[in-house]
DNA sequence: GTCGTAAGTAACTAAATAGTTATTTCAGGC
DNA sequence: GCCTGAAATAACTATTTAGTTACTTACGAC
């Protein structure tokens, strides 16, 4: 399924773009799942910000709850799609490991809409993606991809042994996860805000060194 | 306001408890609100799960929202008495520090519904803890009490300089919380049950891992 | 005992909302 | 140039759902 944006790309045909319209549908459903949730998004607010009419929802992506779907497999698409770009086997483990640390961080911060689609998701025990083919496919290489990166830094002595990938990967992303994802909460309890720029790089290098002790050597 | 069983508790008069109807309500709302967030719960399925006419929901609790954030209270109500009870400042720090690790590990394992419920209010952008008076008088001692610790083991040569209790705390809390709210989705994705018990405690005995090597002194 | 007040009930309503029906409009193959 | 199928639209419907109205029943103060 071709999703550019048509073959006579010249004078913009206007009318009749079928690619077009399922992208506007998802874009827009995406956003607004995002911001309300599975349950409070509206089928008619998505609509109304993809700018078509509701039967064509139905047509392209059957009910609510497909799109929903839908919206999920395509963000799973991007995660992995981003991590098969990154490179964990070249440069200095620990370098490396910075990488990871960093490239998790960003795509959060990029991906803010990830954060509350994935916790719908979560609210509804996962039913979507346990019915996507495509996601098992996926993580093995990115577990791969991590605990080669730990054998290598164990071999090179700059590792502690005994670590493991889905480990690290937890590590990382539930600490950059749950500021993003409860950074609301956590601002009115901790009473400053959480999200404001300075707070944000503070809690990076924060990552950093939590990850970087954990994995580092004992004999220093 | 009491919420005992009632003045003359031999033989149940069974009618007209008011202090009993809101306390089923407010624990129907909590189960609801936490299988089904917010917008999914259905004002119905609270008051007959209460075993209680609806209007009476309206009569205690006013609407929906402000019910949700009866609930809500509730739950910052149980963090708090908790936490209160948990004492740092006896024992050696590392000690006091595992202490603290089990304490948030079993909170959240015996309260999971506070998680969906922290997860559908950060959705909305806490809104309602915004107006909560409770909240921010509750934060102070409990953010000193860890500062507290962190001073004691900086002073005895058990921890390293330079951190600070709510980098602690939410070290911590992240990486339960990411782990049990998450846990559906990463289940499908690392292909094995990570509520399976086993699988939990592994990863208790991560997280202990994870801070107890963030804190240490680096002469060890 | 009776009376005012609060607890409780049943049946209702107005609005919202997911999903459809019936119809029109365009694009390209022939 | 016309004809078929897909793209698109407008208006509709059957339900669901938060919230109410109007009423009845028990409790306790006096």
């Amino acid at each position: 399924m071709s999703t550019e944006t048509a073959p006579g790309a010249a004078r913009e045909p206007v009318h009749r773009d079928p690619d077009a319209s399922q992208q506007r549908i998802l874009a827009a459903a995406t956003e607004v799942f995002a911001a309300q949730g599975l349950d409070g998004a509206r089928v008619h607010d998505i609509a109304e910000r993809a700018g078509i009419n509701k039967r064509m929802l139905y047509h392209y992506f059957g009910n609510k709850d497909e799109l929903f779907g839908a919206v999920l497999d395509d963000v799973y698409e991007t995660i992995c799609r981003d991590s098969a770009a990154l490179d964990l086997a070249t440069g200095t483990p620990p370098a490396a490991l910075t990488r990871l640390v960093d490239f998790a961080v960003d795509f959060y911060l990029d991906n803010r809409h990830a954060i509350t689609l994935l916790n719908a998701e979560n609210l509804h025990r996962a039913r979507h993606l346990k019915n996507s083919s495509r996601v098992r496919a996926i993580h093995r290489p990115f577990e791969e991809m991590i605990d080669n990166l730990l054998d290598r830094g164990v071999a090179n002595g700059d590792f502690r042994r005994g670590m493991n990938g889905p480990q690290i990967y937890m590590s990382i992303v539930g600490l950059i996860y749950y500021y993003l994802s409860n950074g609301h909460s956590l601002s009115v309890f901790f009473d400053r805000d959480l999200y404001e720029p300075e707070a944000i790089r503070t809690w990076r290098r924060h990552i950093h060194e939590v990850i970087d002790r954990f994995v580092a050597a004992d004999n220093e």
